[in-house]
DNA sequence: CAGAAAGAGATTTTCGAAAATCTTGACACG
DNA sequence: CGTGTCAAGATTTTCGAAAATCTCTTTCTG
């Protein structure tokens, strides 16, 4: 044994999301993170031009970090960055939603499979509690559906049940996808409340999928997931029927 | 037809790999490109440190924007930052690459029957003109099995028949994440270059695949495609054994 | 001798200004 | 009237040095 090199933190994987694991050390990430959650919940318009010294305002920071942290968010997508032209928050298309949520919905198909079939006993305790945790702050939302808060609670502990469901998997890479699509899902998702009557009850979807899981049945599990999914492109085709004749009516 | 805003240049769809499209008008970009390039080439070390002194008299760049280049690459996972540690390189992961393969199996088995259902004309002309482009490549290879630009041009090819392959289906996500994914598996190709013995012949298997199709027999491309896969799966886990045997006899 | 504290040196991170590039509008020309 | 050129202003990009953080060795203490 000559050299012991000093083992690494993590095991292995990509280097993943800087947002959902702990807040960063250095001023650039702690930017990116806000600028991530600044776009998620629509306190930046799509298509708003990312000017330096705004954003420098805004942030507090000098242009070095920003233009890491603006770096760091566009290699994500959320904003597209274009040379010498500078950054824009990435524009909400109809058609790349639909994109995002035919991906998620093979992706996680194929995460649930891998989970049935490994998933250890401590995914099974997680995605239990993940889903008590969503329904509870599904009530919560529908006794006040205009509380923004609690909105946002629901929209956490949605990402944290999806997430839960996929995690038996095993595949940091899948998982690393998982949340770069999410948050553009979210992102999507936070538009229309604008538009969209409020609260679609899901909670009994969600449930069945996770007791097919549960049952480690792969089959019912994943068609079951499939029609959740299906089911929100079908909406988000409506919405956005509405949300143009909308737009249109306007100009 | 009040104000024509201008048109943007690209569709839409995550602001994608800046790599394969065209060099940036930015040093950071252009290093970023580079650093890519340095490191699924094994230039750089797998799990070398990437210092700033070092890499700034490399690529003949102050420190802003090889911050910014590093910033991009870690996004993508070939390199990993630490919080006021630095970045280094990606280390070189068994579990990682069958992790990568896996998941490219099935994003491409995915994208492969959208293309069939969906594939236009000038898909099945591009994938048609993309196989035999590796044909020829690949015959190149065999005759001089240790020229290194042969090998590299193969490289490139190989990844434009499996990208041909996914193009039809008009996801930009999913071809996204196929960019990604294939930097990954094509260092860790290249990696086992050097341990392996060369040039598994594969070229009827690429053929096969591409007929079926062309034929837009799903189910048959799609258990081509995945035998194809596994086939490699199986390879790499053979040399995981060897190399592991040979680092341990070394130590 | 083990373990904590402190300081020097190395390295990363951030700042502010200089350089490079893009945009806009005025002006000249066909 | 449309088109091309040029300069001024606005904005992004890059540089080099200052500030902050980490690492490693030494020293001190129990």
């Amino acid at each position: 044994m000559r050299n012991t090199p000093k083992l690494p933190t993590r095991k292995w994987g990509p280097s993943l999301h800087p947002s959902r694991n702990e807040t960063p050390k250095t001023l650039a990430g702690r930017v990116a993170q806000q600028l991530r959650l600044d776009i998620i919940r629509h306190h930046l318009e799509p298509g708003e031009r990312l000017q330096f010294e705004k954003l420098s305002k805004r942030y507090d920071v000098g242009t070095s970090p920003l233009r890491e942290a603006l770096f760091q968010v566009a290699a994500q997508g959320l904003v597209v960055a274009e040379d010498h032209k500078g950054f824009v928050v990435a524009p909400i298309q109809f058609d790349e939603m639909l994109d995002v949520s035919n991906l998620r919905a093979n992706l996680e198909a194929y995460a649930i499979r891998s989970a049935i079939r490994e998933g250890r006993e401590d995914w099974e305790v997680d995605l239990l509690s993940a889903f008590h945790r969503l329904k509870l702050a599904g009530s919560a939302v529908s006794a006040d559906q205009d509380d923004e808060d609690l909105r946002t609670e629901w929209e956490d502990r949605h990402r944290a049940f999806h997430y839960a469901l996929c995690k038996g998997c095993g595949s940091p890479w899948l998982l690393h996808f998982f949340d770069e699509l999410y948050d553009h899902m979210e992102r999507y998702r936070r538009y229309f409340w604008k538009y969209a009557e409020r609260a679609v009850a899901t909670d009994h979807e969600h449930e069945a999928i996770m007791k097919a899981a549960l049952d480690r049945d792969e089959e019912r599990a994943v068609n079951l997931l499939q029609a959740h999914f299906q089911k929100q492109a079908r909406l988000t085709m409506n919405l956005r029927k509405k949300v143009e004749r909308a737009t249109a009516a306007a100009s």
